[in-house]
DNA sequence: CCAAAAGTGTTGTTTATACACCCATGT
DNA sequence: ACATGGGTGTATAAACAACACTTTTGG
C-alpha cells in the first residue's frame, strides 16, 4: 500500500469534500443528537458527527443520506443542508471541505441498527455535549440555531413526531427546543389558525387521566414555510 | 504541458471546489446582478456568475472574496454563503463542488474596474437575465429567494446604500427587491420603530422639491436580524 | 404659480398575550 | 375520591393595514 502509487491525479490541488451530519431527535424529554466514537486519528477516541467523504459519482445529498442510513440505518428523515465549513486548517491532514446537513429523527424511530462497522454512536443530550471533534461543536450550535429559528417559520417541529400525535406532544416539542414553557390555551389557538393538522377522530388513553385526541398534519412529509 | 505528469495526486478521488458569487446591486430603479462572459468551453461565450477555484491555503469566504475583487475590483461589501451545489453532473468536465455565495453593492460603489483577465462583464436585471451557464440560473435564483427573505427579517436592506440616504431610497430599496409598492406612511412608521437609522441632521435637495432628511444606520456594517 | 417629491395621523382589524377552571380517566 | 394530564374563553395590548392632504423647493 505505501509503496502503491496515488491512483487519482489533478493538473490543480484539490480539497476533500465530506459530508458531516448533525442528527436530531427528542428522548427523555430533551434535545438530543447522535454522535459517534471516532476510531482512526485525529480526534481517535473522541466523539464526531457522523459523515464522510463523497463518492464521485453520487449528489452531496445523497452522500449525507448514505452517511446517516451507514450510521443508524434510517431512511427517509427530513434532511436539509445547514452550511458548508471551509476553513483551511479545520482538519491537520489535508484541506477537507465539510458540507454539513441536519437531520430530525421522529420519536418513534430511534431503534438505531448499530453501524455497520460496528463504531460505537450514541444521544447526547444537546447541552451536555462533549468536546467534539474538529469544527464539530460550531456546526452543531449552528445546526440548533437554525433549527431554534425554523419552529418560528415552517412546519418543522412535526418532524420530531409519528404521524399521529397529540397537542401537548406537539406543545413540548417546541418546549423542548425552546428551552422554554409555552401557554398551553395560547399554543393550541396558534397552531389550529396555522390550518396545519386535522383531528383524526382516534384517541389515545395513556395514564390515568382523560385521553388525548390525536391529530395528524394535513401534508404530511412537507415541511413548509408559514406565518 | 501534456505530456507533463499530473503533480497533485490523492489516494481516493477528490472533486474540484469552486466559489461562484451572486453580485446584486441596484441600478437604474432594478435590482441587477453581474455576469461574466465565458472564454473557455464548455459554454464558452456565454454567460456565467463570476467565480473560480478555490486555492488550498484560503478560506471559502475568502476565495468568493478574492473571485469578487478580481472581477469588480470591489472590496468589503456584504457577502454571504448561500448554499453549496453538488450534484454530481453538474459540471461536463469533472466533479466540481460549488460553494455559492451573495454579495450586496451599494449603488455609489458601481464603478467596476475590468477584470485584469480582460473578461467582458456586465449588469443584467434580475427578471431579465439571458440562458446562464451550468446551474448558474438556479444558483441566482436561489439568492433571490434568500434576499428577498431577508429583507423581512434583517437590516440587509441598508447594505444596497451609501452610508447616507434619505428614507425613499431606503422604501425604494424594498420595494425593487420586492416589485411591489409599499406605503410611505406605514413604512416610515415601521423603519422608526425598528430603531435602527438617526437623522444625520444633512438634508439633500435633489431636484424643484422640498429637500429630503439624510439618514444613517446606527451600527452601519453590520447585518442584523430584527423582528 | 406650478410641478415634484417630502413629510405627516387616525381609525379599524388582526394578532399576540395573560390568565384559571372543569373534564375524563385509571387506580 | 383523588391524582393526572386534556381541554376550553375572555379581555387587553400590540402590530399592522388602509387611506389623503400639506410642505418645501426650483424653475
Amino acid at each position: 500500500m505505501p509503496t502503491q502509487t496515488k491512483q487519482f491525479s489533478y493538473w490543480h490541488p484539490h480539497p476533500a469534500v465530506t459530508t458531516d451530519i448533525v442528527i436530531f431527535t427528542i428522548r427523555e424529554e430533551k434535545l438530543q443528537l447522535l454522535l459517534i466514537r471516532r476510531r482512526n486519528p485525529p480526534f481517535q477516541g473522541g466523539w464526531a458527527l457522523p459523515g464522510g467523504f463523497l463518492n464521485m459519482d453520487e449528489d452531496l445529498a445523497d452522500c449525507a443520506k448514505r452517511e446517516l442510513e451507514e450510521e443508524t440505518g434510517i431512511k427517509n428523515v427530513y434532511l436539509e443542508q445547514l452550511y458548508t465549513f471551509g476553513k483551511h486548517d479545520r482538519d491537520p491532514r489535508e484541506r477537507v471541505i465539510s458540507v454539513a446537513y441536519y437531520a430530525l429523527i421522529p420519536s418513534d424511530r430511534l431503534t438505531l441498527q448499530p453501524a455497520s462497522d460496528a463504531t460505537d454512536a450514541g444521544w447526547f443530550a444537546y447541552d451536555e455535549l462533549p468536546d467534539l471533534a474538529f469544527d464539530h461543536r460550531e456546526i452543531a450550535e449552528q445546526a440548533h440555531e437554525r433549527l431554534v429559528a425554523k419552529l418560528d417559520y415552517s412546519t418543522i417541529a412535526f418532524q420530531f413526531l409519528p404521524k399521529q400525535f397529540t397537542l401537548s406532544e406537539l406543545q413540548d416539542v417546541y418546549e423542548t427546543i425552546r428551552s422554554e414553557p409555552m401557554d398551553k390555551r395560547n399554543f393550541r389557538k396558534w397552531i389550529v389558525a396555522r390550518n396545519l393538522i386535522e383531528a383524526t377522530g382516534n384517541e389515545r388513553r395513556n395514564g390515568s387521566h382523560r385521553p388525548a385526541q390525536l391529530f395528524r398534519t394535513k401534508r404530511p412529509g412537507r415541511v413548509e414555510i408559514i406565518r
